[in-house]
DNA sequence: CGAGTTTTTGAGCAGATTCAAATCAAGTGG
DNA sequence: CCACTTGATTTGAATCTGCTCAAAAACTCG
């Protein structure tokens, strides 16, 4: 319901005027350039909710960009039950789990209906080694993505629930932030159940989480809409200054 | 004690006859590129125990290879306690945290002396531009170095203490395989607080972990020695089948 | 062999999990 | 338009795991 007409733009007119130009692929590169790495980009119809874009074991062919919409990249094992990895907001490639071995270790389900690009990797790689500004830019995004996994890291060492949540919630916003969107006022994608497997706590916890985060006045929760009252509390919280004792008050 | 003699041979000889050339990034290149390669390693005095390769916030300027020892990433908050990111190992690089920002995120603290090849990092991306097979193992090694990043968030979602451990010890024995040393009997390079904070769990919850797994005869623990008796009960438990109830009698 | 460090062990407690039930939101079909 | 179904989220109560603090035991290394 929010970008219809900008998705019949980027449609069109591909890379050049899309909105998300300067953080994907094209970044710094020049037009000519572009028009190359243009020419092998695959604009798909409309993923479906829950539909995937690779699977486990499937080989590496491609790497995929949300223009809009969200995805999440789960594994699951054995005994069927998955757990998320990542997820993964327009802008931010999808697949590069699969650059060690060649084959995806996990896969891609959309949590929304959403518009991908699709880039084959071999041409990719091809067009990448003769245009230094799109290798530079390969080896940016591949290391924001590990970042990325760095910043999940982050939250699952935290041993207090409510520190992952909150800095669950602090690091999406500012992934919002960066791409334009709203980041105080978020609808969510994704289940309570998965953000509980994305954070490795049960689903009641985060749930738990969140009205806490309310009725501590940090926070508004109705179901996925979230409204981001009290920025500085929710950094506070995320990057785990005091205990949640009352030196709080104290302190401040 | 281990390597002596190896070192020396390796320090004369470069990678052409190191012992991890099919795993470092000399694999998949031919002589004539591998000179070129070698052109640009450094090769440097062996590093102490607590020194370390880089800082926060360094520019990346090289990357590296411990040709022997380990090396762990630590990443320091600001109240000042570390949390552990990785372990590494010979043959595996350590730097490639930098790649997205240019920026070190973390440091590289020695566990034990340690000798290592230091490449810096633009030769590196020079060299990789027109030699196509270094490119593609330059690839494949940041892959695998993100698949160990993915193998770390898979301990870190496991909500048991005990799945954690024993996901570490699986882990580091198959990588103890990899690079062909012994994989049952283990001389761990890292301290309980490391293993501890690399795992998000309290220094004694580890402790207790080993000394379970060893009364229910999967390893056997001396300190920082480590044997794996039971090596099949080890995978079990860290691809966490059934809950540890008594069910495993009935199932076996 | 001692001093210092690391590891193990113990006891009590706080927080997260589990299981279960209630509430809420959003469709669907009458 | 409303009652009803279905799935998601929240809430409650009891249990259990892992944490903290404290002390003992085992190693390491001059």
């Amino acid at each position: 319901m929010a970008t219809p007409t900008l998705d019949l733009i980027t449609l069109r007119k591909g890379c050049a005027s899309c909105s998300l130009q300067q953080l994907c692929l094209p970044a710094g590169i020049n037009l000519r350039e572009l028009q190359e790495l243009e020419a092998i980009v695959k604009r798909k119809r409309p993923v479906e909710v829950g539909e995937r874009l690779f699977r486990q074991g499937d080989r590496l062919d491609a790497v995929f960009v949300a223009r809009d919409g969200a995805f999440k990249t789960v594994l699951v094992n054995e005994d069927g039950d998955e757990q998320v990895i990542g997820f993964h907001l327009p802008g931010e490639l999808v697949g590069l789990d699969a650059l060690g071995t060649g084959v995806h270790r996990c896969e891609a389900v959309a949590l929304t209906r959403a518009n991908v690009c699709e880039v084959p990797f071999d041409e990719l790689s091809n067009v990448a080694a003769h245009v230094p500004g799109l290798q530079r830019q390969l080896m940016r995004v591949i290391g924001q993505s590990v970042g990325r996994d760095q910043d999940h890291r982050e939250m699952l060492v935290r041993r207090q629930a409510n520190e992952r949540i909150a800095l669950f919630l602090h690091g999406l916003s500012e992934r919002l932030r960066t791409i334009g969107e709203p980041s105080e006022t978020i609808r969510l994608p994704m289940s309570r159940e998965d953000i509980a497997r994305f954070l490795g706590l049960a689903l009641e916890t985060v749930s738990r989480g969140f009205t806490r985060l309310q009725e501590d006045g940090v926070i508004s929760v109705h179901g996925r809409k979230v409204q981001i009252l009290d920025v500085a509390e929710l950094d506070r919280l995320a990057h785990g200054s005091e205990p949640p004792g009352d030196r709080a008050r104290v302190r401040a």
